[in-house]
DNA sequence: AGCACGCCGACT
DNA sequence: GTCGGCGTGCTC
């Protein structure tokens, strides 16, 4: 008898045998019963065995798809990284399935809705509708296949169907080879040395599998090197995969490539329907769609003959997904391209230690882009030594200065600070009690212009409390200070100045960022107040004056990565202050100016910075030197969790030697969210593969342990954590 | 994850 | 007396 192993999205390790009485074969979905329910799962193995009791074995109830769902890459890409990342195999499978597949849908284009004309409706003498002019005009236009349809309105198309003139039918969008009639616009710019041999150097090895990195500073043109190795791979009738981050896909980015490609491109963003989604899908599956940008996600869309992949800003946090399975895009991308054998490149203006790392150890090739296209001058840098100094609202006199300075020339001033709202706490002035969230234990945030607290761990807004709860006291204050109280402090100052706040709480929606956008490029004095949301991908002209307001919070975090972001973000913005005709400026506030690091950075930039970082990571050695996994428990009664990370610590200690470095448990970093309690326990190793297998053998035992039902666990490979 | 079973507190 | 809270157990 034929047994099939099937993959069900369940949270679960292990596969699902069933009896297989029905043709079918690996790679296809099935519809199996699953307890009480039924469920679509995909069969991973089919072979005469199974360890379960064979008698009370169900059998698959029927069998969806007529061929295997995934390309034979990405199921090799899924099969490897279930492995790798320690995580359930069904939920991996699930998660590369745009969302209508997971829920049965056939693999197929149904095709648009059309109307057509019926046999009736072709031969009938228009004159017999002349009382009816809009009708009659309609079906002139159908029959002359003069589509203005959607000027009719949809009841004239009734009024055809109930005559049976006309009927309703999907018609399958006709398949173009865009191969054969595909165009590439030339490009606008003329390209300078570091981008020819950029190219000639990704070109020449264009056939199989190679990681570039493209190091290019910002306003280096990364972006007309992608457009013209893209044209490579097009004119050999290959595809192509660009991966952006979240906020990366900008109307710009999208307008470079459609005009310099007359060829089919997909743009999968948030806003796309399910059905868009599986359509994008199916096209690059059969190969009917020259491109495809999109984020995250979007690696695991299947290509009929994928020739390259780009990954822009490839030190982006937002490649690695922070919920559920917690892959990386950017390092799961370079496994496809191996298993493609196709190059793939990797573009920053600042990459990530790792993959500098990986350069300068040869495993990737490293391209530089140093040259500014138009000559723009670089940015003045200094650090403002705000020790002793009064403070208004986290602005200091000098700051302020500036400010007054930059929009007296009518140029535009940009004001980082990394915290959203009015104040990060209201203290009782009375007793120095503290508004904490009850799920989160963690301050209340003071939203001023919603008059609410919320908590920015779980997102709760509770009501402002009138008196202190514990003395009663009507003296409460709000301490510190976030971007909302920026924006009010600059009004104060600057009151006939425009002053734009640009972060969570006032770009809900994006036609807001772009009206916003819309208004700062019309140019004039004006004032930008954000958070990181600012630095990433937009680029603003007019801005002489960069102002990061507190430094200090990235300088001196408990992440091992935080200086290294603030590097990222300090250089994107340094980037992008001033232009040709005028330098920018960028202040720093900081009560440490002699910080060796912020040193390094600004007197020799991030290459300097990223040197001297890799140098201290290697002596500690911290990532990328050693290999980390983060595992994570969560109970409601702060009592199961640490006891179970407490046996995986103990059990590891007592199987493996110091080279294997445990710490925890130890509460997360965010002790208590939404209820639960929440634990940790990192364990980091020199050697990847022998952390592995670490992990391999800790999983086959701790499945069998009866504490994993009483807690929620997961397994972060490669965590970063925010 | 769902879904059921089972055992204790506040309600028509 | 019941409704429903969540702790526990199971899914081929």
């Amino acid at each position: 008898m034929l047994i099939a192993h099937v993959a069900l999205p369940v949270p679960l390790y292990q596969l699902f045998d069933y009896k297989l009485t029905l043709p079918a074969e690996i790679g296809m979905r099935v519809k199996v019963p699953f307890g009480k329910r039924e469920m679509i799962g995909i069969i991973v193995k089919i072979d005469q065995h199974t360890t379960f009791d064979i008698e009370n074995l169900k059998a698959i109830t029927s069998v969806i798809d007529g061929k295997k769902l995934f390309s034979q890459p990405i199921w090799q890409l899924l099969n490897w990284a279930t492995g790798y990342y320690h995580f359930p195999i069904g939920e991996v499978m699930f998660h590369a399935m745009p969302v209508l597949l997971r829920q049965g849908r056939q693999a197929i284009n149904e095709g648009v809705k059309q109307w057509q004309l019926t046999q009736q409706g072709q031969q009938i003498d228009l004159e017999l509708l002349t009382k009816t002019p809009k009708q009659k005009l309609l079906l002139a236009s159908l029959r002359n296949n003069d589509l203005k349809q959607s000027n009719f309105n949809p009841n004239i198309y009734q009024e055809l169907q109930k005559k049976q003139l006309i009927e309703l039918v999907y018609r399958q969008p006709e398949k173009i080879c865009w191969q054969t009639n595909y165009s590439t616009n030339p490009a606008s710019i003329q390209l300078n040395d570091e981008q020819s041999n950029a190219i000639a150097t990704i070109n020449q090895q264009n056939k199989q599998f190679a990681v570039f990195l493209l190091d290019g500073i910002t306003g280096s043109g990364k972006t007309e090197v992608y457009l013209n190795i893209i044209a490579d791979v097009l004119s050999q009738g290959k595809q192509a995969l660009v991966l952006v981050p979240e906020i990366g896909l900008t109307p710009q980015t999208i307008k470079r490539f459609k005009q310099r490609f007359n060829a089919p491109i997909d743009i999968l963003h948030s806003g796309l329907t399910d059905k868009e989604r599986l359509e994008v899908w199916l096209r690059s599956k059969d190969g009917e769609n020259a491109i495809v940008v999109g984020t995250r996600s979007s690696l695991f869309t299947p290509f009929k003959d994928l020739g390259i992949i780009i990954i822009d800003e490839e030190h982006d946090s937002s490649y690695k997904q922070q919920e559920g399975w917690r892959y990386n895009a950017r390092d799961l991308a370079i496994i496809r391209a191996k298993i493609e054998n196709i190059p793939i490149v990797l573009g920053s203006a600042t990459p990530s230690l790792e993959t500098i790392n990986n350069a300068q150890t040869h495993k990737y090739q490293q391209l530089k882009l140093t040259q500014r296209a138009g000559n723009a001058k670089l940015a003045k840098q200094s650090i403002l030594d705000i020790r002793g100094m009064a403070l208004a609202s986290g602005l200091s006199q000098p700051l302020i200065e500036q400010i007054r300075a930059h929009l007296h020339n009518n140029n535009q001033v940009m004001l980082f600070l990394n915290r959203r709202g009015f104040a990060p706490l209201i203290i009782c002035h009375d007793c120095g009690w503290i508004a904490e969230c009850p799920r989160c234990d963690r301050p209340y945030t003071f939203h001023k212009k919603q008059n609410k607290l919320i908590c920015h761990y779980c997102d709760t807004p509770r009501e402002v409390p009138k008196q202190c709860p514990k003395c009663g006291s009507t003296q409460l204050l709000p301490i510190g200070f976030g971007t909302e109280q920026l924006e009010k402090q600059l009004n104060l100052l600057f009151p006939n100045i425009k002053v734009t706040r640009i972060d969570r709480d006032t770009i809900t929606k994006k036609e807001a960022l772009n009206s916003y956008l819309h208004d700062i490029h019309k140019g004039g004095a004006h004032i930008l107040v954000g958070t990181q949301i600012l630095a990433k991908g937009h680029h603003f002209p007019d801005v002489t004056l960069v102002g990061i307001v507190d430094v200090d919070g990235a300088l001196f975090s408990s992440d091992f990565r935080a200086t290294e972001r603030f590097a990222q973000i300090y250089t994107q913005v340094s980037g992008r202050a001033g232009r040709e005709t005028k330098a920018g400026e960028v202040i720093l506030q900081t009560y440490h100016p002699q910080h060796p690091l912020l040193n390094i950075l600004l007197t020799q930039g991030y290459p300097a910075f990223a040197k001297q970082t890799l140098l201290e990571r290697q002596q500690t050695l911290l990532p990328p030197f050693s290999y980390q996994v983060l595992i994570r428990a969560a109970d409601r009664n702060n009592l199961h969790a640490p006891k179970f990370l407490q046996r995986i610590h103990d059990w590891l200690k007592a199987n493996y030697d110091h080279n294997l470095w445990q710490l925890g448990p130890m509460p997360a970093s965010q002790p208590k969210k939404a209820g639960y309690n929440r634990w940790q326990l990192l364990l980091q190793h020199t050697n990847r593969q022998l952390l592995q297998q670490i992990l391999d053998n800790l999983l086959t035992v701790v499945e069998q342990w009866d504490d994993v039902s009483k807690v929620r666990w997961s397994i972060d490979v490669d965590p970063i954590d925010n």
